[in-house]
RNA sequence: GGGCCUGUAGCUCAGGUGGUUAGAGCGCGCCCCUGAUAAGGGCGAGGUCGGAUGUUCGAGUCAUCCCAGGCCCA
């Protein structure tokens, strides 16, 4: 009797601390706030000291290949958020397919050649005055080295692996000669030829610009309207004497080089009567007001002159030199503007140019490289095109041609260095025929067996090369690969001994391209190479590649065609590369080698301001990656990547960032949570298979199985924000606000190592592992700090991105059919109850739910269901009690849904649900209320269960010592 | 001007082959908890599905046109 009074005093004097020491409270150190901008770098150095990148391809040694051919960047400048955005989808691809079990190098590379470095370096040199081609081309590449390792630097921050030792650059020798190499396959081929086009032309830089190098500016040009007068020709004579076409051109400067007028064969002509005499244009521009007041038309005062078919026969008096032009038929004359009848200059228009070969018009543009005229009249010999403009207006005037002339502001062509308005001009270039060999077909033909994602990238990169014409690869320009071409300085003809131009790209490939420059053709050419005329004396081309060439040609160079790695398994670029690399690569795949360099063409949009507007150095408003990484941190850019839908385009704003930002602290602190009730269970000793666990851990395994299959579909297309809001959605719904908060009260109160907590905490461990692993590609630094601290079986990789995606097969428990939906049901009744428990909460008839007792009332059937489960609907509703009675249900609360996946609909009566305070008083040590507290002597404050388990704890205690047990009494923090 | 694309709640996304009151998460409002605590839980209010015409018994889903925006080209 003593002994009992005294155990009850203790019991009483120490009870509030020592119960709560007695409950398995969540334990870790894996900290709550990640502080990223700091702890990722401390990751990035232990990854790069450990050589994670070539430790993870040997992990995969003998696996099936898989290749992501990655597109170069210009090495100029800062990375922007596009650029930084396509390295992490890259990455994401790389990573996620490592751990599908794939070998997936990655070798990054840069695009070192071109115009804007070489704009750059004149720049830095300055007044300097001129430097050799070789001095100049060191200057270029050690402007381009900086910078390459400027971007690395940011690249590698952004937790992308590869191999950032030895990536591939287009000015490194071995790959200059590979361009050079794909030159001389060109010409073997008989691609390559030499030719008079009509191409852009930049006089101030002195070169022609690919189409891709020119943008459409705002610019101010004279427009002048001009008489040709009538002078002979089949149907003149049914015109009235001194009748004069009349046409509207914006540039002046080109009508010297005039060789025809346009007329639409569709088009109505007429004659109209002006105080200038009659004027022959469109009918449809004589009834224009602008028109006519112009010059001077009179409406209806107009006699018919046929359809422009009718009046090709014409021939036009020059207005100021000495020579008659023919009329000509063109489909492409319009009447939004002018007269109808368009000036033909076909050496400064293309399609002037392709008008003037179907007539036979002399292709004349008598300009030198600075735009000057080396021909024509004193008045505009010698000056430049856009100083002619004046005087060109002044002889037109003076020749009394000049019918009216206005400045007009519209979008022209302009060089994309300089901006300085571009001309179009016909000069000696290279070019590749896009119809030598069928190309263009099998072209087409190549696109049709290539997989484009999304799908109308096919329709849109077809119209491109079904329309395109013939590739101008030849730039005036020292920065680039030369083109290996040599001319018999006796005869002039070209040498066409493929293996002696082989023999120069063998000097490419031991000193780089600078061989062309620092040496002389004798040297170059194997020795005593003869021309066919007998002499031995050579000149060297002076043009070099445009640098789509070189691009173009990285297939050839990066993939090792015997290793298997040629064609690529992806191309993954940003939209504007249907017309770049994706189409260069392309033709030169086709060309040289017959088929697609790639098998899957994947394409991401443009990243957008918050105002939508998108990111350019321009408009100023761009973000860079290395900001976001400092403020951020780099897997919260991840996580934007991730997050939205890259096939179009993607916004960047604070107010996602901060979205982003709670997005990110959900899904740590769910890992943070099965972590910290994980502290001292260890996989191989506390896990209880399948068969032992409860049927609700079984079910959430069964649930986690569904979403590791939907997320490794969804790797597999490369919708990695399908991946990102699954998994998010999972930790908010499924985990956070149900399966871990159900399970707070066996983690917490149950004896340590009872089947009720170790069937939890075995679910808790296999869930978050799968998690873990399907999170990994996105979350690269997150991922790895919570691997850690992860609780890991023998044999499992140090690092999380050497792991394999789970498979949803090893989360199956092979559950029935029936139960699976059993629990469906329970959890739509769970909902339903939380509902009714709100406005219990809100009128404070209760305030936390564990004052509650519920009674749910429910047609047999239903109420027979719950019964089944009723020991478990306390706790599945975290409430104190639930009682269970059948009869009509009053409120007809219709419960019956779908159940998610639209398979297993259940339907069952209308359940009601009443909210009564819960008997008996609070468990001191659960919290939940009993009618059994106070029963217990020993325990007075605690219930029935808490009784159950302290007795449980204590034998355990008592009995051999068990490294699971000794932790329970202290809580103490983890070192 | 042409080719291709995008436009569903404040934000980020779902919405096979057209079919009942358009969904989710976040954010927001109100409430609860204080044993995931610079955490956690509950409930609730938010949408003329860019706009307009059609086709259809019925359209966010089909057609045409228009508007806004993007990439590429002229």
């Amino acid at each position: 009797m003593s002994s009992g009074i005294i155990v009850s005093i203790m019991a009483d004097s120490l009870k509030t601390t020592d119960l709560k020491a007695t409950l398995n409270l969540p334990r870790t150190s894996f900290p709550m706030k990640a502080n990223l901008p700091q702890a990722e770098p401390r990751q990035l150095a232990e990854w790069e000291s450990e050589g994670i990148y070539r430790k993870i391809l040997a992990s995969r040694a003998g696996a099936p290949l898989y290749v992501l051919h990655d597109g170069p960047p210009y090495p100029t400048g800062n990375i922007h958020l596009g650029s930084g955005m396509n390295k992490i989808l890259k990455d994401m691809v790389v990573k996620s397919k490592t751990m599908a079990g794939f070998r997936a190098p990655y070798v990054p590379g840069w695009d070192c050649h071109g115009l804007p470095i070489e704009s750059q370096v004149e720049k830095e040199l300055g007044q300097k005055g001129s430097v050799s081609p070789v001095e100049f081309r060191r200057k270029c590449r050690e402007f381009a080295t900086r910078y390459v390792d400027a971007h690395r630097r940011d690249f590698k921050r952004l937790g992308v692996f590869g191999q950032w030792d030895d990536p591939y650059l287009t000015m490194s020798h071995e790959y200059e000669a590979v361009i050079a190499d794909t030159f001389v396959t060109m010409l073997e081929k008989g691609f390559a030829y030499r030719g008079l086009k009509p191409v852009y032309w930049c006089i101030y830089d002195r070169t022609a610009l690919a189409e891709a190098e020119v943008e459409y500016e705002d610019h101010t040009s004279p427009s002048v309207w001009v008489k040709f007068l009538v002078a002979g020709g089949e149907g003149a004579d049914k015109l009235p004497s001194q009748t004069a076409a009349v046409i509207w051109t914006t540039t002046p400067w080109t009508l010297p080089h005039n060789r025809g007028l346009a007329f639409h064969p569709e088009f109505e002509y007429v004659v109209a009567e002006t105080a200038a005499g009659p004027l022959l244009l469109a009918e449809a521009r004589a009834r224009d007001a602008q028109v006519a007041a112009l010059l001077g038309i009179e409406s209806g005062r107009w006699k018919a002159a046929g359809k422009g078919r009718d009046l090709e026969g014409l021939k036009f008096q020059h207005p100021f030199l000495d020579m008659r032009v023919p009329g000509v038929l063109g489909d492409y004359v319009t009447l939004d503007q002018g007269s109808g009848i368009v000036h033909t200059a076909p050496g400064h228009g293309a399609e002037d140019f392709y008008t003037g070969q179907k007539y036979g018009l002399e292709i004349y543009a008598p300009l030198d490289d600075d735009g000057r005229f080396l021909e024509g009249l004193p008045e505009y010999k010698g000056k430049t095109v856009f100083e002619a403009n004046a005087p060109i207006i002044a002889l037109l005037e003076q020749r009394g041609a000049l019918l009216g002339q206005q400045k007009l502001q519209h979008s022209y062509p302009h060089c994309w260095r300089c901006h300085k308005p571009v001309i179009f001009r016909a000069t000696e270039q290279w070019f590749i025929s896009i119809e030598h060999q069928d190309l263009r077909q099998r072209t087409l033909g190549e696109i049709a067996k290539t997989k484009w994602t999304p799908v109308w990238g096919e329709e849109r990169i077809h119209n491109m090369i079904a329309t395109r014409p013939d590739w101008c690869i030849s730039r005036q320009r020292f920065w680039g690969v030369p083109l290996i071409i040599f001319y018999c300085q006796a005869c002039g003809k070209r040498l066409e001994d493929i293996a002696a131009l082989r023999h120069v790209v063998e000097w490419f490939r031991r000193e780089g391209a600078d061989a062309w420059f620092a040496h002389t053709a004798a040297e170059l050419l194997p020795p005593g190479m003869k021309c066919a005329c007998g002499q031995a004396q050579w000149r060297q081309e002076k043009d070099i590649l445009d640098v789509w060439f070189e691009s173009g040609s990285s297939h050839f160079a990066v993939l090792r065609e015997k290793e298997g790695e040629w064609p690529a398994d992806l191309y993954l670029e940003g939209s504007d590369q249907y017309r770049g690399w994706f189409h260069s690569s392309l033709l030169l795949g086709v060309a040289a080698r017959g088929a697609a360099p790639y098998r899957q063409v994947l394409c991401h949009g443009w990243t957008l301001d918050e105002h939508g507007r998108p990111m350019s150095k321009s408009l100023g408003n761009t973000v860079l990656p290395r900001d976001v990484c400092e403020k951020w941190g780099a897997d919260m850019l991840r996580l934007w990547v991730a997050s939205q839908d890259y096939t179009a385009d993607m916004r960047m704003t604070d107010n996602v960032m901060t979205q982003l930002g709670e997005a990110y602290r959900k899904i740590r602190n769910t890992f943070r949570f099965a972590l910290s009730n994980l502290h001292e269970f260890e996989p191989a000793r506390d896990g209880l298979s399948t068969a032992e666990m409860w049927e609700m851990d079984r079910w959430m395994l069964h649930r986690t199985a569904d979403l590791v299959r939907q997320c490794r579909g969804w790797y597999e297309s490369f919708e990695f924000h399908r991946v990102y809001h699954a998994l998010h959605d999972f930790c908010v719904v499924e985990l956070s606000a149900f399966y871990f908060d159900v399970l707070k009260d066996r983690l917490y109160t149950f004896a340590p190592r009872s089947v009720g907590r170790r069937s939890a905490q075995t679910a808790v461990y296999r869930i978050a592992g799968a998690l873990l692993r399907l999170v990994a590609p996105l979350l690269v630094y997150t991922s790895e700090e919570i691997w850690k601290f992860f609780p890991k079986a023998s044999g499992e990789p140090e690092s999380i991105h050497m792991a394999l995606f789970p498979g949803a097969d090893e989360l199956e428990t092979g559950m029935a059919e029936e139960k699976l939906s059993d629990w469906d049901t329970l959890l739509l009744v769970r909902n339903e109850v939380l509902k009714a428990l709100e406005p219990a909460r809100q009128s404070k008839f209760i305030s936390g739910a564990l004052e509650a007792r519920v009674e749910l009332r429910a047609q047999e059937e239903m109420a027979d269901f719950l019964s089944r489960y009723a020991s478990f609907l306390p706790g599945l509703f975290i409430v104190s009690q639930v009682h269970i009675t059948q009869g009509p249900v009053e409120v007809q609360q219709v419960l019956a849904k779908p159940a998610a996946d639209g398979n297993r609909a259940v339907s069952f009566e209308g359940v009601e649900a009443t909210i009564h305070r819960a008997e008996g008083k609070k468990c001191e040590r659960c919290w939940n209320y009993s009618t059994q507290v106070g029963v217990n002597a020993t325990y007075p404050t605690v219930c029935e269960r808490c009784l159950a388990a302290l007795e449980e704890i204590e034998r355990d205690t008592t009995g051999p010592a068990k490294t699971g047990a000794k932790n329970i009494a202290k809580p103490e923090a983890k070192p």
